[in-house]
DNA sequence: CACATAGGTTGCAAAGTACAACCAGTATTG
DNA sequence: CAATACTGGTTGTACTTTGCAACCTATGTG
Protein backbone atom coordinates (compact mmCIF):
# COMPACT_ATOMS: atom_id res chain seq x y z
CA UNK A 1 0.00 0.00 0.00
CA UNK A 2 2.84 2.22 0.71
CA UNK A 3 4.26 1.49 -2.70
CA UNK A 4 0.12 2.17 -4.17
CA UNK A 5 0.70 5.58 -2.40
CA UNK A 6 4.18 6.47 -4.46
CA UNK A 7 2.32 6.40 -7.78
CA UNK A 8 -1.59 7.17 -7.47
CA UNK A 9 -1.20 8.78 -3.89
CA UNK A 10 0.63 11.65 -5.63
CA UNK A 11 -1.53 14.66 -6.88
CA UNK A 12 -3.24 14.44 -10.51
CA UNK A 13 -2.12 10.83 -11.06
CA UNK A 14 -5.35 9.19 -10.93
CA UNK A 15 -6.83 12.33 -12.46
CA UNK A 16 -4.05 11.58 -15.40
CA UNK A 17 -5.33 7.61 -15.18
CA UNK A 18 -8.66 8.54 -15.59
CA UNK A 19 -8.34 10.84 -19.20
CA UNK A 20 -6.38 7.61 -20.21
CA UNK A 21 -9.04 5.58 -19.46
CA UNK A 22 -11.57 8.04 -21.48
CA UNK A 23 -8.85 7.55 -24.56
CA UNK A 24 -6.55 10.80 -24.26
CA UNK A 25 -3.21 9.71 -25.57
CA UNK A 26 -1.41 12.95 -26.12
CA UNK A 27 0.66 15.08 -24.17
CA UNK A 28 -1.62 18.18 -25.62
CA UNK A 29 -4.78 16.49 -24.55
CA UNK A 30 -4.05 15.61 -21.20
CA UNK A 31 -3.22 19.45 -20.21
CA UNK A 32 -5.92 20.90 -21.79
CA UNK A 33 -8.49 18.51 -20.48
CA UNK A 34 -6.84 18.42 -17.00
CA UNK A 35 -5.65 22.20 -17.11
CA UNK A 36 -3.03 20.82 -15.23
CA UNK A 37 1.12 22.70 -15.71
CA UNK A 38 3.00 21.22 -18.09
CA UNK A 39 6.28 20.55 -16.14
CA UNK A 40 3.57 18.18 -13.63
CA UNK A 41 1.97 16.43 -16.13
CA UNK A 42 5.63 15.50 -17.58
CA UNK A 43 6.44 14.19 -14.52
CA UNK A 44 3.57 11.89 -13.90
CA UNK A 45 3.53 10.69 -17.16
CA UNK A 46 7.33 10.02 -16.53
CA UNK A 47 6.75 8.29 -13.27
CA UNK A 48 3.43 5.95 -14.81
CA UNK A 49 5.76 4.70 -17.72
CA UNK A 50 8.44 4.01 -15.22
CA UNK A 51 5.91 2.28 -12.89
CA UNK A 52 4.79 0.31 -15.95
CA UNK A 53 1.75 1.57 -16.02
CA UNK A 54 1.66 3.35 -19.04
CA UNK A 55 3.94 3.22 -22.28
CA UNK A 56 5.85 6.09 -24.23
CA UNK A 57 5.45 5.59 -27.60
CA UNK A 58 6.11 7.29 -31.13
CA UNK A 59 3.90 8.15 -33.60
CA UNK A 60 4.80 6.53 -36.59
CA UNK A 61 2.93 8.92 -39.24
CA UNK A 62 3.89 12.27 -37.58
CA UNK A 63 7.60 12.15 -35.98
CA UNK A 64 6.41 14.94 -33.31
CA UNK A 65 3.93 13.49 -31.32
CA UNK A 66 4.35 10.88 -28.87
CA UNK A 67 1.42 8.74 -27.78
CA UNK A 68 0.62 7.73 -24.17
CA UNK A 69 -0.85 4.53 -23.49
CA UNK A 70 -1.66 2.48 -20.68
CA UNK A 71 -0.15 -0.90 -20.44
CA UNK A 72 -2.28 -4.41 -19.34
CA UNK A 73 -0.82 -3.07 -15.45
CA UNK A 74 -2.62 0.13 -15.98
CA UNK A 75 -5.89 -1.74 -17.57
CA UNK A 76 -5.74 -3.73 -14.84
CA UNK A 77 -6.62 -1.27 -12.93
CA UNK A 78 -9.60 -0.69 -14.18
CA UNK A 79 -11.94 -2.25 -11.90
CA UNK A 80 -10.41 -0.38 -9.03
CA UNK A 81 -11.45 2.95 -10.88
CA UNK A 82 -14.41 2.09 -11.58
CA UNK A 83 -14.63 0.81 -7.90
CA UNK A 84 -13.70 4.08 -6.98
CA UNK A 85 -16.13 5.74 -8.92
CA UNK A 86 -19.50 4.15 -7.86
CA UNK A 87 -18.30 4.68 -4.27
CA UNK A 88 -18.05 8.71 -5.10
CA UNK A 89 -20.93 8.75 -6.92
CA UNK A 90 -22.78 6.81 -3.65
CA UNK A 91 -20.87 8.58 -1.22
CA UNK A 92 -19.62 11.98 -1.99
CA UNK A 93 -21.82 13.34 -4.02
CA UNK A 94 -25.05 11.70 -2.42
CA UNK A 95 -26.47 9.44 -5.52
CA UNK A 96 -25.76 11.74 -8.56
CA UNK A 97 -23.29 10.00 -11.04
CA UNK A 98 -21.96 11.66 -13.80
CA UNK A 99 -20.73 8.65 -15.67
CA UNK A 100 -22.12 5.23 -15.24
CA UNK A 101 -20.69 1.96 -16.45
CA UNK A 102 -22.52 -0.41 -18.97
CA UNK A 103 -22.16 -3.85 -20.49
CA UNK A 104 -21.44 -2.92 -23.84
CA UNK A 105 -24.05 -6.08 -24.90
CA UNK A 106 -27.24 -5.08 -23.01
CA UNK A 107 -26.53 -1.78 -21.94
CA UNK A 108 -26.97 -2.73 -18.82
CA UNK A 109 -25.62 -1.25 -16.03
CA UNK A 110 -22.91 -3.57 -14.32
CA UNK A 111 -23.06 -4.40 -10.60
CA UNK A 112 -21.29 -2.45 -7.61
CA UNK A 113 -17.92 -3.79 -7.16
CA UNK A 114 -17.68 -5.85 -4.46
CA UNK A 115 -15.49 -9.10 -2.93
CA UNK A 116 -16.78 -12.09 -3.79
CA UNK A 117 -15.22 -15.61 -2.33
CA UNK A 118 -13.33 -17.94 -4.23
CA UNK A 119 -16.16 -19.59 -5.49
CA UNK A 120 -17.93 -16.55 -6.29
CA UNK A 121 -20.25 -16.00 -3.88
CA UNK A 122 -20.43 -12.14 -2.58
CA UNK A 123 -19.26 -11.34 0.61
CA UNK A 124 -19.82 -8.90 3.29
CA UNK A 125 -17.21 -6.79 5.08
CA UNK A 126 -17.36 -8.81 8.18
CA UNK A 127 -17.42 -11.86 6.48
CA UNK A 128 -13.25 -10.72 5.41
CA UNK A 129 -9.95 -11.62 7.58
CA UNK A 130 -7.19 -9.82 6.49
CA UNK A 131 -3.54 -12.42 7.23
CA UNK A 132 -0.21 -11.70 6.66
CA UNK A 133 1.63 -13.06 3.51
CA UNK A 134 4.78 -15.52 3.53
CA UNK A 135 7.13 -12.29 3.20
CA UNK A 136 5.34 -10.06 5.39
CA UNK A 137 7.54 -8.29 8.29
CA UNK A 138 6.97 -9.62 11.19
CA UNK A 139 5.26 -6.84 13.21
CA UNK A 140 2.31 -6.81 10.42
CA UNK A 141 1.40 -10.38 11.64
CA UNK A 142 1.63 -9.53 15.08
CA UNK A 143 -0.72 -6.67 14.21
CA UNK A 144 -3.29 -8.32 12.30
CA UNK A 145 -3.55 -11.00 14.73
CA UNK A 146 -4.30 -8.42 17.25
CA UNK A 147 -6.98 -6.68 14.66
CA UNK A 148 -8.23 -10.39 14.54
CA UNK A 149 -9.65 -10.77 17.93
CA UNK A 150 -11.74 -8.03 17.62
CA UNK B 1 -13.35 11.64 -9.44
CA UNK B 2 -11.73 15.29 -9.09
CA UNK B 3 -13.78 14.69 -5.41
CA UNK B 4 -11.89 11.58 -4.65
CA UNK B 5 -8.26 12.81 -5.52
CA UNK B 6 -9.20 15.48 -3.38
CA UNK B 7 -9.54 13.17 -0.78
CA UNK B 8 -7.66 9.80 -1.34
CA UNK B 9 -5.52 11.63 -3.77
CA UNK B 10 -3.59 13.58 -1.02
CA UNK B 11 -0.55 12.28 0.38
CA UNK B 12 -0.81 10.09 3.63
CA UNK B 13 -4.83 9.79 3.16
CA UNK B 14 -4.93 6.19 1.68
CA UNK B 15 -2.12 4.98 4.40
CA UNK B 16 -4.44 6.28 6.90
CA UNK B 17 -7.55 4.60 5.87
CA UNK B 18 -5.38 1.53 5.86
CA UNK B 19 -4.58 2.06 9.46
CA UNK B 20 -8.09 2.36 10.01
CA UNK B 21 -9.07 -0.79 8.63
CA UNK B 22 -6.36 -2.42 10.67
CA UNK B 23 -7.89 -1.58 13.69
CA UNK B 24 -5.87 1.58 14.83
CA UNK B 25 -7.87 4.09 16.57
CA UNK B 26 -5.90 6.82 18.44
CA UNK B 27 -4.19 9.41 17.16
CA UNK B 28 -0.84 8.47 18.68
CA UNK B 29 -1.53 4.93 17.55
CA UNK B 30 -1.85 6.13 13.36
CA UNK B 31 1.48 8.38 14.67
CA UNK B 32 3.58 5.62 15.84
CA UNK B 33 2.73 3.34 12.73
CA UNK B 34 2.87 5.27 9.94
CA UNK B 35 5.73 7.49 10.73
CA UNK B 36 3.37 10.49 9.49
CA UNK B 37 3.70 14.05 10.90
CA UNK B 38 1.65 15.07 14.15
CA UNK B 39 0.06 18.10 11.78
CA UNK B 40 -0.28 16.26 8.68
CA UNK B 41 -1.91 13.61 10.39
CA UNK B 42 -4.15 15.99 12.45
CA UNK B 43 -5.44 17.59 9.19
CA UNK B 44 -5.74 14.23 7.97
CA UNK B 45 -7.98 12.86 10.23
CA UNK B 46 -10.08 15.89 10.34
CA UNK B 47 -10.73 15.78 6.45
CA UNK B 48 -11.72 12.63 6.64
CA UNK B 49 -14.10 13.32 9.41
CA UNK B 50 -15.29 16.66 7.20
CA UNK B 51 -15.84 14.29 3.98
CA UNK B 52 -17.63 11.61 6.21
CA UNK B 53 -15.12 8.43 6.12
CA UNK B 54 -14.42 8.92 9.43
CA UNK B 55 -16.56 9.98 12.85
CA UNK B 56 -14.21 11.49 16.15
CA UNK B 57 -15.68 10.19 18.60
CA UNK B 58 -14.45 11.14 22.52
CA UNK B 59 -13.69 7.76 25.08
CA UNK B 60 -16.15 7.84 27.79
CA UNK B 61 -13.58 6.35 30.41
CA UNK B 62 -10.84 7.92 29.79
CA UNK B 63 -11.43 11.97 28.56
CA UNK B 64 -8.31 12.04 27.10
CA UNK B 65 -8.80 9.97 24.41
CA UNK B 66 -10.51 10.34 20.92
CA UNK B 67 -11.78 7.37 18.83
CA UNK B 68 -11.58 8.19 15.37
CA UNK B 69 -13.41 5.08 13.60
CA UNK B 70 -14.53 4.24 9.78
CA UNK B 71 -18.28 5.05 9.35
CA UNK B 72 -20.55 3.20 7.07
CA UNK B 73 -19.19 5.73 3.80
CA UNK B 74 -15.38 4.80 5.01
CA UNK B 75 -15.76 0.92 5.88
CA UNK B 76 -17.41 0.64 1.94
CA UNK B 77 -14.23 1.84 0.37
CA UNK B 78 -12.56 -1.51 1.66
CA UNK B 79 -13.44 -3.17 -1.60
CA UNK B 80 -11.57 -0.68 -3.18
CA UNK B 81 -8.91 -1.32 -0.63
CA UNK B 82 -8.67 -4.83 -1.20
CA UNK B 83 -8.13 -4.16 -5.01
CA UNK B 84 -5.88 -1.80 -4.60
CA UNK B 85 -3.74 -4.23 -2.63
CA UNK B 86 -4.36 -6.86 -4.80
CA UNK B 87 -3.38 -5.06 -7.93
CA UNK B 88 0.05 -3.89 -6.24
CA UNK B 89 0.84 -7.15 -5.24
CA UNK B 90 0.32 -8.39 -8.94
CA UNK B 91 1.78 -5.36 -10.75
CA UNK B 92 3.95 -3.83 -8.18
CA UNK B 93 5.60 -6.32 -6.22
CA UNK B 94 5.72 -9.00 -8.90
CA UNK B 95 3.26 -11.75 -6.92
CA UNK B 96 5.01 -11.00 -3.43
CA UNK B 97 1.75 -9.99 -1.25
CA UNK B 98 2.84 -8.78 2.00
CA UNK B 99 -0.91 -9.25 2.78
CA UNK B 100 -3.95 -11.73 2.16
CA UNK B 101 -7.65 -11.24 2.28
CA UNK B 102 -9.69 -14.96 3.24
CA UNK B 103 -12.99 -15.65 3.68
CA UNK B 104 -13.20 -15.86 7.58
CA UNK B 105 -15.48 -19.16 7.80
CA UNK B 106 -13.22 -21.41 5.25
CA UNK B 107 -9.99 -19.38 5.44
CA UNK B 108 -10.02 -19.56 1.56
CA UNK B 109 -8.20 -16.45 -0.42
CA UNK B 110 -11.35 -14.43 -2.16
CA UNK B 111 -11.41 -13.82 -5.38
CA UNK B 112 -9.67 -10.93 -7.45
CA UNK B 113 -11.17 -7.73 -7.42
CA UNK B 114 -13.42 -7.41 -10.52
CA UNK B 115 -16.56 -6.12 -12.64
CA UNK B 116 -19.66 -8.29 -12.80
CA UNK B 117 -23.11 -7.81 -15.01
CA UNK B 118 -25.98 -7.08 -13.05
CA UNK B 119 -26.82 -10.75 -13.45
CA UNK B 120 -23.47 -11.57 -11.95
CA UNK B 121 -21.55 -12.57 -15.00
CA UNK B 122 -17.61 -11.64 -14.38
CA UNK B 123 -17.31 -9.09 -17.29
CA UNK B 124 -14.08 -8.35 -19.03
CA UNK B 125 -12.12 -4.73 -19.87
CA UNK B 126 -13.57 -5.20 -23.49
CA UNK B 127 -17.29 -5.94 -22.13
CA UNK B 128 -17.45 -2.32 -20.68
CA UNK B 129 -18.52 1.47 -21.70
CA UNK B 130 -19.12 3.83 -20.06
CA UNK B 131 -21.74 6.68 -20.55
CA UNK B 132 -22.69 10.18 -19.28
CA UNK B 133 -24.93 9.82 -16.71
CA UNK B 134 -28.03 12.23 -16.04
CA UNK B 135 -26.51 15.50 -14.63
CA UNK B 136 -23.10 15.12 -16.63
CA UNK B 137 -21.73 18.44 -18.23
CA UNK B 138 -22.45 18.16 -22.05
CA UNK B 139 -18.50 17.95 -22.50
CA UNK B 140 -18.19 14.71 -20.50
CA UNK B 141 -21.05 13.48 -22.94
CA UNK B 142 -19.19 14.31 -26.23
CA UNK B 143 -15.73 12.55 -24.99
CA UNK B 144 -17.56 9.11 -23.98
CA UNK B 145 -19.33 9.11 -27.34
CA UNK B 146 -15.81 9.95 -29.07
CA UNK B 147 -14.22 6.95 -26.67
CA UNK B 148 -16.92 4.92 -27.68
CA UNK B 149 -16.15 5.19 -31.15
CA UNK B 150 -12.82 2.97 -30.71
C1' DC C 1 1.39 17.85 44.20
C1' DA C 2 4.63 16.22 40.52
C1' DC C 3 4.73 13.87 36.49
C1' DA C 4 3.07 11.27 32.41
C1' DT C 5 -0.06 10.88 28.55
C1' DA C 6 -3.43 12.07 24.67
C1' DG C 7 -4.23 15.16 21.27
C1' DG C 8 -3.24 18.74 19.35
C1' DT C 9 -0.99 23.79 17.57
C1' DT C 10 2.80 26.77 16.08
C1' DG C 11 7.09 28.23 13.78
C1' DC C 12 10.55 27.31 10.53
C1' DA C 13 13.22 24.92 6.77
C1' DA C 14 12.72 21.88 2.85
C1' DA C 15 10.21 19.89 -0.76
C1' DG C 16 6.58 19.97 -4.15
C1' DT C 17 3.25 22.63 -7.27
C1' DA C 18 1.64 26.38 -10.44
C1' DC C 19 2.50 29.73 -13.91
C1' DA C 20 4.89 31.65 -17.52
C1' DA C 21 8.60 31.90 -20.64
C1' DC C 22 11.65 29.57 -23.52
C1' DC C 23 13.50 25.85 -26.62
C1' DA C 24 14.35 21.95 -30.08
C1' DG C 25 12.56 19.08 -33.52
C1' DT C 26 8.83 18.46 -37.04
C1' DA C 27 5.28 19.46 -39.97
C1' DT C 28 2.58 22.88 -42.77
C1' DT C 29 1.94 27.05 -45.53
C1' DG C 30 2.83 30.67 -48.77
C1' DC D 1 12.62 27.28 -49.57
C1' DA D 2 11.62 30.51 -45.92
C1' DA D 3 8.23 31.70 -42.41
C1' DT D 4 5.12 29.97 -39.32
C1' DA D 5 2.92 26.78 -36.26
C1' DC D 6 2.61 22.63 -33.53
C1' DT D 7 4.20 18.92 -30.23
C1' DG D 8 6.48 17.81 -26.30
C1' DG D 9 9.07 19.17 -23.44
C1' DT D 10 12.63 22.14 -19.94
C1' DT D 11 13.86 25.79 -17.43
C1' DG D 12 13.15 29.83 -13.79
C1' DT D 13 10.54 31.91 -10.16
C1' DA D 14 6.65 32.58 -6.87
C1' DC D 15 3.61 30.15 -3.91
C1' DT D 16 1.80 26.18 -1.20
C1' DT D 17 2.30 21.90 1.18
C1' DT D 18 5.11 18.78 4.03
C1' DG D 19 8.33 17.37 7.68
C1' DC D 20 10.46 18.25 12.05
C1' DA D 21 10.84 19.85 16.51
C1' DA D 22 9.15 22.44 20.21
C1' DC D 23 5.45 23.88 22.81
C1' DC D 24 0.70 23.80 24.91
C1' DT D 25 -3.73 22.32 27.28
C1' DA D 26 -6.56 19.10 29.41
C1' DT D 27 -6.79 15.04 31.69
C1' DG D 28 -5.19 11.01 34.34
C1' DT D 29 -1.67 8.53 37.69
C1' DG D 30 1.62 7.72 41.67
Amino acid sequence: MARVTEIIGEGWTLMVLREAFLGTRHFNEFERELGIARNILADRLKKLVEAGLMERAASTTDRRVVEYRLTWSGQALFPVLIGLTQWASEHLCDGQASMRFVEKESGREVAPVGVLSADGRPLKLADIAMVAGPDADPSLGARLAKAAER
